[in-house]
DNA sequence: GCCAACGTTGGC
DNA sequence: GCCAACGTTGGC
């Protein structure tokens, strides 16, 4: 089993909407590097960090899980999608997902200050210089680090 | 294949 | 709102 970090904006998806719908289809990843992630690197059951970013306290707001293997995201075929991708076709698609189950909110939001004040985190992607990536692996040192934070 | 221009992310 | 970082696009 492996672990992941993964991005979301409270005021367009936050934990407690993952807790209201259950399971969520991680539509809408653009970035090669993320997709790859999901494609290659991600099997159901996979541990989940769920991240607060662009918002007023960034940082790690709850557990969820991989839900699904990778699929091809639906979204990039939508001609009226803001993710629609002319270039994607259904024999050919460009974009994966997998979706993603909710299992718990954190007793706290971890802050993005206090992980970056953690020494036994350095190292860690998220903290890593220009790092904008939306997905992130998470070692198991690190994922036991920070919910020791909770 | 290079690289300038441009767009996006996301913390602050 | 600013700005650093960096991915993508497209001309050449």
């Amino acid at each position: 089993m492996r672990y992941w970090l993964m991005k979301s904006e409270p005021d367009v998806f936050s934990i407690d909407d993952l807790a209201r719908v259950g399971v969520e289809p991680w539509t809408g990843v653009r970035n090669y590097q993320a997709r790859n992630f999901m494609r290659d690197g991600m099997s159901e059951g996979d541990g989940v960090l769920f991240y607060h970013s662009s918002c007023e306290v960034p940082g790690v707001a709850g557990l969820a899980r991989v839900a699904s293997a990778a699929y091809p995201d639906p979204t990039q075929f939508e001609r009226k999608s803001e993710y629609f991708d002319a270039k994607a076709t259904h024999e050919d698609p460009r974009w994966m997902l997998v979706d993603v189950r909710f299992e718990r909110k954190l007793a706290r939001t971890i802050p993005l200050v206090e992980l970056k004040a953690q020494s036994r985190l350095d190292g860690f992607a998220l903290l890593q210089r220009g790092n904008r990536l939306s997905i992130l692996p998470v070692t198991k040192a690190q994922w036991n680090v920070i919910l020791g934070m909770e």
